[in-house]
DNA sequence: GCAGACTAGTTTTCTACACAAACTAGTTTT
DNA sequence: AAAACTAGTTTGTGTAGAAAACTAGTCTGC
């Protein structure tokens, strides 16, 4: 078998999902945001990046932090350096395969 | 909204699942092969490998041909031209974006 | 000062799909 | 002629993604 097809099947599914992988692109290139910046960048429902991030958080690749701007909540989340890794790994993955 | 993004979430969930990625990969590269040639390549269950086929025959991406090595049923698989430019297109987006 | 609208998310429900196990139709072997 | 093998397909099931419904709290108008 063919090395690089082997590197498509091995891809992180969990960064291979549009949706995470939109988050966690946007997330590598600003460090920190809240969540209504994604929800605008993203243009997904509140419900589904809530998921998604809580899928992110469980897999140790992104932080969210819960704070408040005033009186109104708000969350903060960010990129882990594990969360870079699989990136990166992804990112790898993909260029090995095209 | 960013464009690099806008083209994540825009990519072909066809062609997207990693099964059938590395079955129009492979066919792009073959024109035609049989199923016990895929079922090689990619290390996937009969089962599977033959619902992805069946997707991606449904999408209108592969050409199914059911025929006979002798006696033994063979089943021939190619990539159709529509099933090209899913891939190129997909391709791009993904270029796009990173 | 409280009723209703709004904000910022979370939880629940529903649908679809990927995967594997079981099955089928026919062939070859012993 | 039974058993084992080939080349797949169909069926069943658990998981996951998307949408809808819900929650907790804040702000605004009357």
């Amino acid at each position: 078998m063919n090395e690089q097809l082997r590197a498509i099947s091995e891809l992180d599914r969990v960064i291979h999902e549009p949706g995470r992988l939109m988050i966690v692109a946007l997330l590598a290139g600003v460090k920190e945001c809240d969540f209504l910046f994604l929800l605008n960048e993203t243009r997904m429902s509140r419900g589904n990046l809530s998921t998604h991030l809580t899928k992110l958080e469980t897999a140790g690749y992104v932080e969210i932090e819960k704070t408040y701007r005033g009186k109104v909540p708000m969350t903060l989340l960010r990129l882990t350096r594990p969360g870079r890794k699989a990136l990166d790994e992804y990112r790898k993955g993909l260029m090995a395969a095209f």
